[in-house]
RNA sequence: GGAGGGUUGCCCGAGUGGCCAAAGGGAGCAGGCUGUAAACCUGCCGGCGUAUGCCUACGUUGGUUCAAAUCCAACACCCUCCA
């Protein structure tokens, strides 16, 4: 705290990162930012559970509190019940109360993982003072307090309608008659606005930070500070993220990735960096990692040298996944991985298939289905899960994207016990990276 | 209030009486190549127990016709111009 913190190498290494995008008056935050201060981002409780594509904002936040500053989570447990027109092309549906202090509540998992849980932590071994703990703030606690009228007389009185509507998260609604943008919507700047003045006050915040689509809300919520408070506060954006091929980045086949284990499992998040593609890696890594940038770029360098190895999307997967799933199941995704793309399943311990297989949807057999003639595979496939209909199913295998214990199968046979692994399992496999566990209780005999 | 234009599958967008489950593109799924990458090539792409089959679908509801996404009427919503 007494120590004066090497700000500028701090907003050097982030640019370096690509991780600057705007920032309020980027000299005096340099200045601002030799003492510890509270720096704050937002998260929408609109799930209970939040993607990647939030992630640039957690590790942000977590690079702050490497940096020597206080992280703040602003739950938007109040926000929430309004919604954020920002990047939604259409009115979104109101959430209940409950359903928000669920949200909110899901999501806090994530941010105890990546930030600590609010108690001193063990990140503080790798930097050279008292790392400060994270803090977490539902937005409900003050927002539901505050009356209409003196919304209107302390709030209101410092926007202009103006100005607001220039905006582009309201102009774009404005411009299309028929999606149009409720008044509910309309007033959530303000809200956001006030979030900040009011931490600004009440707990010496004085940085936010958000994706560069919240820049608009954020300089709204610089100026209300200004406006009521007379006080200097800073914003500070990141690009959004997008993937090179113009995908939406966090997406796969599946949906969107997820950073809770009860949504997108630890062996599905591995293999989501892993499988990115050359063209992103580095962006991600630099986004991302929190190896030093030399690190970094020496990585890269030998990824280009020779691309096929892929250590540089190894890496970030072991990285990712350790820090919001735990080593032992990091590693645990990592020998899945190499299991199934490299060796023959058919030759897994049954111990291994259990390990392995942790991840993957599990359905369980009948003794008596698979016994005497055996299920037919088309069954099979839909009892696992792996297609919806017979008609698929059939197109499925025909096609040969079925592989039963590794053996491609491209008939439509019965299935019978003797297939079983260890008496026990059937390893399914639609395409080239989705499986499927069928596990048949243990024999009576 | 008046005049005209529009509403098509996940999205964009053709289609103006039968040959339409509906061109084309995008997305998606699957196969090939490869490095579990990208690009590229191929197949599928409303649903269905294997189909020269059935069901559901071109804003909604009725009508004309042997036959309607296509014609008519009413209604709903959107757009443009006039008041």
């Amino acid at each position: 705290m007494t120590k004066e913190l090497n700000a500028g190498a701090f907003l050097q290494d982030l640019e370096r990162r690509g991780l600057l995008h705007q920032a309020t008056d980027r000299q005096a935050l340099e200045t601002h930012l030799k003492e510890s201060r509270s720096v704050y981002a937002g998260f929408d409780a609109t799930k209970d559970s939040l993607t990647i594509g939030n992630l640039v904002s957690i590790m942000m936040l977590r690079r702050f509190q490497k940096a020597g500053h206080e992280p703040v989570v602003l739950m938007g447990g109040g926000t929430g019940l309004i919604g954020d027109p920002s990047g939604k092309d259409a009115e979104r549906q109101l959430l209940t109360r409950e359903g928000v202090q669920k949200n909110v509540e899901g999501q806090a998992r994530i941010f105890a993982q990546i930030l600590g849980k609010g108690e001193k932590d063990d990140l503080s071994a790798e930097t050279p003072f008292v790392q400060r703990p994270s803090r977490t703030v539902n937005n409900q606690d003050w927002i539901e307090g505050i009356s209409y009228i003196d919304a209107l007389r302390d709030i209101g009185k410092h926007f202009s309608v103006n100005m607001m509507m220039q905006k582009d998260s309201v102009k774009s609604r404005l411009e299309s008659r028929e999606r149009g943008i409720s008044y509910t919507e309309f007033s959530y700047m303000i809200l956001q606005a006030y979030d900040f003045s009011h931490l600004a006050d009440n707990s010496a915040v004085t940085v936010q930070i958000g994706g560069s689509d919240q820049w608009g809300n954020i300089v709204a919520g610089v100026d209300l500070t200004r406006r009521r408070f007379n006080q200097t506060v800073f914003g500070l954006t990141t690009p959004l993220l997008t993937k090179s091929d113009g995908g939406k980045f966090g997406k796969t086949e599946d949906g969107a990735i997820w950073l809770t284990a009860d949504r997108t499992s630890a062996y599905a998040f591995y293999q989501f960096w892993l499988n990115a593609s050359d063209e992103d890696v580095a962006t991600f890594l630099k986004f991302f990692s929190e190896e030093s940038m030399d690190e970094i770029e020496s990585l890269i360098e030998r990824h280009q040298e020779n691309p096929g190895a892929r250590e540089a999307q190894k890496h970030l997967a072991k990285e990712m996944t350790e820090l919001l799933h735990g080593r032992p199941k990091m590693e645990e995704a990592q020998r899945a991985s190499v299991a199934l793309f490299t060796g023959d399943v058919g030759d897994l311990s049954a111990e291994l298939i259990d390990d392995v297989f942790g991840a993957a949807p599990k359905t369980e057999l009948s003794r008596a289905a698979i016994e005497g003639s055996g299920i037919p595979l088309v069954e099979l496939l839909i009892e696992a899960g792996a297609a919806k209909s017979k008609r698929e199913a059939r197109q499925f295998i025909s096609s040969g994207a079925v592989s039963l214990n590794g053996e491609k199968v491209k008939e439509e046979v019965d299935i019978q016990a003797d297939k079983l692994l260890h008496d026990e399992y059937l390893l399914l496999r639609r395409g080239k990276k989705n499986w499927y566990v069928l596990k048949v209780e243990a024999s009576q005999s």
